[in-house]
DNA sequence: ATGGCGGCTCGCAGCCGA
């Protein structure tokens, strides 16, 4: 099963490219993030016709999940549940035998803005609803853009980056917190490139120099991980006509 | 060098992203 995970900044201007990847890459699940529309918007005939199924957590402007799937979606759960939040972040389901979370963790702005304590609590929330769910689901997929790079070889200039949101030590350790439950990143599973980002820059031809950040992630837990074969970055998207800011992932599980 | 680009909106300027 192919398990992928692409922050698409906006559906409605990425669908064809989206639809385009869907024949290209042909994962068995794609977790969508920054949808940015209302669920009455949500482009479902579109998916449908390209041979998969859906659901989705929107809003206006900002934010929004979905989870498109060629097996059937089963028990949707929306959110995290005793953390009260306005903004459409989490949702998941069953697909396969396996739990599905497709999560858009918040950026956080800046160390010094009030969105990084946000960002925080968040990601405390999301760990502890984390840990009662492997307990449920001991088959588990985690994907999503976390905002988070964990280690410095995730980053194209370490040094510039120092101190700047998505790199502080507090927000590594909230990501080191949640692999200590039981995760794996399927990307460090195997041998992969250097420099190997997820997202760039828009600005000062950030993607051509390769100035990058590896901040969207599939994590697996140790039952699926021990069944990884293979996780990769996918630039082709990031390189075409109006291209969202973020690549797609996929990781392939045998199940 | 605090800009840059691109998406959004009861738009024509200001917000947010990362």
């Amino acid at each position: 099963m192919k398990l992928a995970t692409w922050n698409v900044n906006s559906l409605k201007v990425r669908l064809p490219q989206v639809l385009d990847w869907l024949k290209a890459a042909e994962p068995d699940v794609l977790c969508l993030q920054e949808t940015k529309l209302t669920d009455d918007k949500f482009p479902l005939e579109e998916i449908i016709s390209a041979g998969y199924e859906a659901i989705y957590s929107g809003q206006k402007t900002y934010n929004g999940v979905a989870i498109l799937s060629r097996f059937p979606l089963a028990d949707r759960t929306e959110g995290i549940p005793g953390f009260e939040d306005e903004q459409k972040r989490v949702l998941s389901a069953t697909v396969n035998g396996a739990r599905v979370v497709c999560a858009y963790v918040p950026n956080g702005e800046s160390p010094a803005s009030e969105k990084y304590p946000y960002k925080l609590k968040w990601l405390d929330a999301f760990q502890s609803w984390l840990k009662t769910e492997l307990a449920l689901y001991p088959a588990m997929a985690v994907l999503g853009d976390y905002n988070i790079a964990p280690e410095d070889r995730d980053v194209h200039d370490p040094k510039a980056w120092e101190g700047s949101v998505l790199v502080t030590p507090e927000e590594r350790r909230a990501f080191n917190e949640i692999l200590g439950l039981g995760f794996k990143d399927s990307f460090r599973i195997f041998d992969q490139p250097d420099k190997t980002f997820t997202w760039w820059d828009y600005r000062m031809n950030a993607f051509r120099r390769n100035m990058g950040l590896r901040i969207d992630h599939i994590l697996l837990s140790d039952a699926l991980a021990t069944k990884c074969t293979g996780c990769k970055v996918d630039i082709f998207p990031r390189k075409m006509e109006r291209p969202s800011d973020h690549a797609p992932v996929m990781a392939e599980v045998e199940v």
